[in-house]
DNA sequence: AGTAACGTTCAC
DNA sequence: GTGAACGTTACT
């Protein structure tokens, strides 16, 4: 026991000593002088006493060469750091949260900084730039600083933070020409290094574009709360029984508010939608009248009606490694990241985005299940309308739609996706690409599909004459289906063709590897086409279920079915 | 519970 | 128009 308790003084003594020795050579009204905690004082102060008493007794332990060289060095620091302000010296606490520019380099304030919740007990303190009263640091947390400091951050319950980034800052102040990092490592401490740490950044270039702040946290700030608005897409089918013949459509009041998705945007962007009945009309119109966000915030909608698409993992990109070089993978924690970003990684995109096996019928509720798609017989395979989103067994369709005239279309594009009947009736025009969840667009245009891989509206485009006998509609859906095999006018051209030079500039361009994914569209399509020139479709799809199990053909759905 | 990553929101 | 951020969903 004596021995342990020993050899854990010992190291004790040795680390404060090592702590504390450059402390020495400072007087405290330098910058740099290192402020003792609290406890730092208390535990020396013990150490000190019990050292003090052993030594009484002669009997300090063999392992300190020189006790009273230690005890007097104890006694120093404890005197030198008698007054040392406990709000300047380690808090546990992180006191910089995002500083891109010291100084005037790199000025760009980049990342999001949220709406705030305007609440006045909201305790996140981004620093307002024109913000010049200081008593406000005191009333509320909404900390304003000095305007020189503006685009920086501090975290909340920041009344001695403040002091310390103000020490810190006149460190960088009195030394404008010597780059200091302060890297806050994790909650607890914070370093200053004299270098960069990662390269050489000089020092002089960084005023330039230079990526290195000179301040690197690599702890995030406090999450603000963010309010996302899901004006879900399921909104959509609210009015839909209503209505037979007039067209929804999402029409775009909120033209600033868009869907990007990290870095594969291709410039599409998602829109947020309202539902809103335009009878007898193809094209949507913006709405004349001003609704507010908070018509697109409907949060009862949350949970369960949201469903999102997943990755295949069968795919080849699915099956490629992370590259660990793209932004996204640069972002991740196993690359080094933060984890900010939260986003596949590019070389991996798929391109055959399923429904998850969470997503369910909503008509019978039944679950996808883990199963893959080749598992199930076709009564099973759930159907993602491209339109208006909703999810259904094709007999739990029927049994609930009987009154739906036309046929659903399916995709060959994307796994279990179709357009669902109504749709076709109500005459739903076709969504811009924009419109469409960020990894089935990512699909449709790596696989220069584009709008091409939309499903077009069998017959209410072609003719006036809508309305058609039973008999008829067989008709028509046999030369669809033909067409489909044929491919269509708009198939028939070349993916180049559809594509203007700027345009397939712009589409190559954000694409990682694009070689290849187009190689793995051609496949695909290729293989589509064997499939459907096989066997008469036509035929088979109602008794098809699905029987391809010698074929890999999870991803693929066929063709055009015809329900 | 922990991790991956999708979809929405927002700043620029 | 574009990309970062981040809440949320899906998977393990
Ligand atoms: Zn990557
Ligand atoms: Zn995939
Ligand atoms: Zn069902
Ligand atoms: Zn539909």
């Amino acid at each position: 026991m004596t021995i342990k308790y020993f050899l854990f003084l010992f190291i004790l003594f040795d680390i404060i000593q090592s702590y504390l020795k450059p402390c020495k050579t400072f007087e405290p009204s330098s910058t740099t002088w290192q402020h003792l905690t609290p406890y730092e004082k208390e535990g020396l102060h013990s150490l000190c006493t019990l050292l003090k008493k052993l030594k009484e007794k002669s009997s300090s332990p063999d392992d300190i060469v020189q006790p009273l060289v230690l005890l007097e060095s104890m006694e120093r620091l404890l005197n030198e750091h008698e007054s040392d302000n406990s709000t300047l010296s380690i808090t546990g606490h992180s006191i910089i949260h995002q500083i891109d520019s010291i100084q005037g380099l790199n000025n760009k304030n980049r990342g999001i900084k949220r709406k705030i919740n305007h609440s006045p007990t909201n305790s996140n303190c981004s620093i307002s730039p024109n913000a010049n009263s200081t008593k406000q640091l005191q009333q509320q947390q909404q900390s304003p600083m000095h305007p020189h400091y503006d685009q920086h951050y501090l975290h909340q319950n920041s009344h001695n933070q403040h002091h310390q980034f103000q020490a810190q800052m006149q460190q960088y102040q009195g030394n404008a020409s010597l780059t200091t990092n302060i890297v806050t490592l994790q909650p607890c401490s914070t370093i200053m290094l004299s270098q960069p740490l990662a390269g050489a950044t000089n020092p002089s270039q960084s005023s330039s574009s230079s990526p290195s702040s000179s301040i690197i946290n690599y702890y995030p700030q406090q999450q603000q709360q963010q309010q996302q608005h899901y004006a879900s897409m399921n909104n959509y089918h609210h009015s839909h029984h209503i209505q037979q013949n007039g067209v929804h459509y999402n029409h775009f009041n909120q033209p600033n508010h868009m869907n990007g998705t990290n870095q594969i945007s291709n410039g599409l962007h998602h829109q947020q939608s309202q539902q809103q009945q335009q009878p007898q009309q193809q094209l949507p119109l913006p709405s004349p009248t001003s609704a507010t966000n908070q018509n697109y915030t409907d949060k009862s909608i949350a949970g369960k009606d949201r469903h999102k698409r997943v990755r295949c993992k069968m795919c080849e990109p699915c099956t490629r490694d992370d590259c660990g070089e793209c932004v996204h993978c640069k972002d991740m924690p196993k690359f080094g990241g933060v984890g900010k970003m939260k986003q596949c990684c590019m070389n991996k995109q798929c391109i055959a985005p399923i429904l998850p096996s969470t997503a369910s019928c909503q008509v019978c509720s039944k679950k996808k299940g883990s199963r893959k798609l080749s598992q199930l017989k076709a009564e099973e395979v759930l159907y993602e309308c491209e339109r208006c989103m909703e999810i259904h067994h094709l007999p739990c369709f029927h049994n609930t739609h009987c009154d739906v005239p036309n046929e659903g279309v399916f995709s060959d594009d994307i796994p279990e996706t179709w357009l669902c009947p109504k749709c076709i009736t109500a005459g739903a025009p076709e969504p811009p690409l924009y419109k469409l969840r960020p990894i089935v667009r990512r699909t449709l245009v790596t696989t220069n599909k584009g709008k091409n891989g939309l499903i077009e509206l069998p017959y209410i485009i072609r003719s006036a004459n809508d309305v058609l006998p039973a008999s008829m509609q067989q008709q028509q859906q046999q030369q669809q289906q033909q067409q489909q095999q044929q491919p269509t006018t708009n198939e028939h051209c070349s993916a180049l063709d559809l594509y203007s030079t700027d345009d397939i500039n712009q589409l190559t361009s954000d694409i990682y590897d694009y070689d290849t994914i187009e190689n793995d569209a051609k496949k695909r399509r290729l293989f589509a086409v064997s499939y459907s020139d096989n066997d008469n479709p036509m035929s088979e799809q109602l008794t098809l279920n699905t029987n391809m199990d010698d074929v890999d053909n999870d991803l693929y759905v066929p063709q055009m079915f015809v329900v």
